[in-house]
DNA sequence: CTGAAAGCGCTTACAG
DNA sequence: CTGAAAGCGCTTACAG
């Protein structure tokens, strides 16, 4: 491969190889071509080190290839313990990897952050917009959507737009475990709820509320914002409020791994004295003592899908506009 | 603002306003202009919702205004627990933002995505490219060097290539803990190692490595990879094979996690049997128990750092081959 | 300061 | 299947 001095160009490429630029471009585009102009065209553009020149072919096609992944910087949990995104990123540049797409990161922080990130789907930087818990009430939502980009969020929007999303049956999750405690003899179970305007704090709320009214039993919630402290904070309130409780529902893996810690300085047995299930199933439930019984989300699996749904509808085709994937209760040693 | 049927270009925008293609993109290119065409040219934008097409303007400036972030996706540390990544990203960000670039991530875990990689960096899809934590050896780093992309990395290359980094002082963080763990009186100090393949592990161990040497004291070492599995695992085996030991410095944060709850579960006190100090600093040393005595780096400062020193490369300026910053030993509970 | 014009490097009907 | 030509939407010397 040599190396000039400046890039090669299809130009160059189709003088070395003897034959136009529009043949090519169609041997790079993978288009019918004779054998012979083929293999010319090949070899010119490996002796030369030929590479498309990406601003040049978007200028015409309208297309990037980049696909933008959406992050509220701002959020404790983005920059928290919390694998949560690190393995939707997992998923989601697996189904990218595959179709050849590049994906670009962009933090919701700021409120300049937000208007970079509009302006930036407006002048079409990027083919289309993946959200991910964003609270519904953002209003960089609402103008993705006006802006007609393709947009899939990884939770159902809260406030009056609709947007296509890709979630997990987080109601059934939660009423699992609770149904589960109720099952093993529980009799008080409490809940160490996530944050009231986030779709996964809501739902498995709701999840444990339904469980607890079907069995006639009494509520005794907490609120947590899904970070480990908020979970240990919790624990001890809980503790201190209502201490005849002997099982907790914790709506997520890193505030479940607080609450233990706090139970454990506290003295407290669990499970014989008190029954501890989370949400999640990251990495850490297996290492938790005890090892946790936890709901296991499938989260890259999440980010596949989200890529994939995205990926269909830049491709102009119709998508559905809501996919819930299924939760599944992982019996430890916790509850 | 209009939204016609297709977007706006500048051709649309000079009609409007009444004046050449030329003039309107020196209003939006912020160049000498009277205020009678300004103020004209800024009506019909803001009328039109005019946003100037990011591709049109790459082909000719050759200036794409994406900056590339690549990560060893393979690596057990990205995708663990460990906040390091999160942390250097917010920091990347933030000087990004402040500079009106795009970050772009790289994921190189499989070979493909290395070779998809490198041409994009080939192809100038990105302006430049920041390497966090890939191995010395990685072929991808001498790629980037060889491709002439301007390259920095958060740590010195272990191979024959030299490229541009930011680092901290794993050497002196390491050797300030032993220190003071010499200094408090213990007589029996061991260590949780990183990766020998990685420059955080290596030079860790050589500062723990030269404060022992200094005083005469025997090296008890045990290797692990930055996971928290790991630093339990690790905490058994010098447990079982090196039971007098009355310290142990361990070269991250969530290893050292790791290492207490294996001491929580065999009754070893802590500080009073055996003293624990990690490396990072991240949240988590907050709250463990007893809190964590730790060396703290800079990880966002890290990242702020590489950014501005990229952009400065990127702009033709001339960059220190090395920056190193300082860490800090942070002093708890638990050594 | 402004406008006419060239050019950045591709893709894609349109003929042949 | 192939080539000549137009065009994607900008920026930037060059005159004036």
């Amino acid at each position: 491969m040599v190396q000039g001095h400046r890039r090669p160009t299809l130009e160059t490429v189709a003088e070395r190889a003897g034959v136009s630029r529009a043949t090519v471009s169609r041997v790079v585009n993978e288009q019918p071509s004779t054998p012979e102009s083929r293999r010319a065209v090949e070899a010119a553009i490996s002796e030369l080190g030929y590479v498309p020149n990406l601003a040049a072919r978007t200028l015409v096609t309208q297309r990037t290839g980049l696909i933008a992944l959406v992050l509220p910087e701002s959020s404790t949990r983005v920059f928290s313990e919390d694998q949560f995104f690190s393995q939707l990123i997992q998923g989601i540049s697996q189904e990218l990897d595959e179709a050849d797409r590049q994906l670009v990161l962009m933090l919701a922080g700021s409120v300049e952050s937000r208007q970079r990130i509009e302006h930036s789907a407006q002048a079409r930087h990027v083919d289309g917009v993946m959200l991910a818990s964003l609270h519904g009430t953002n209003p960089l939502t609402a103008a993705l959507v006006r802006s007609k980009i393709p947009v899939v969020s990884n939770e159902r929007a809260l406030g009056p737009v609709e947007v296509p999303h890709v979630d997990v049956d987080n109601h059934g999750g939660a009423r699992a475990a609770v149904e589960h405690l109720i099952a093993a003899g529980r009799g008080r179970i409490a809940s160490i709820t996530g944050p009231p305007d986030m779709i996964a704090g809501i739902d498995r709320r709701q999840g444990y509320r339904d469980a607890l009214g079907e069995a006639g039993m009494a509520l005794v919630e907490a609120t947590g914002d899904f970070t480990r402290s908020s979970g240990a904070d919790a624990m001890s309130r809980l503790l201190a409020e209502t201490p005849d409780i002997d099982a907790v529902f914790v709506a997520s893996d890193l505030m479940a791994d607080g609450a233990l810690r706090t139970l454990q300085r506290e003295g407290v047995r669990v499970p014989d004295d008190i029954a501890v299930i989370g949400f999640d199933d990251i990495e850490l439930a297996r290492q938790t003592d005890p090892p946790m019984t936890t709901v296991r989300q499938p989260i890259t699996g999440i980010g596949r899908s989200m890529a994939g749904q995205l990926l269909r509808a830049i491709d102009g085709q119709q998508i559905e506009p809501a996919i819930t994937l299924p939760t599944e209760l992982v019996l430890r040693a916790s509850g």
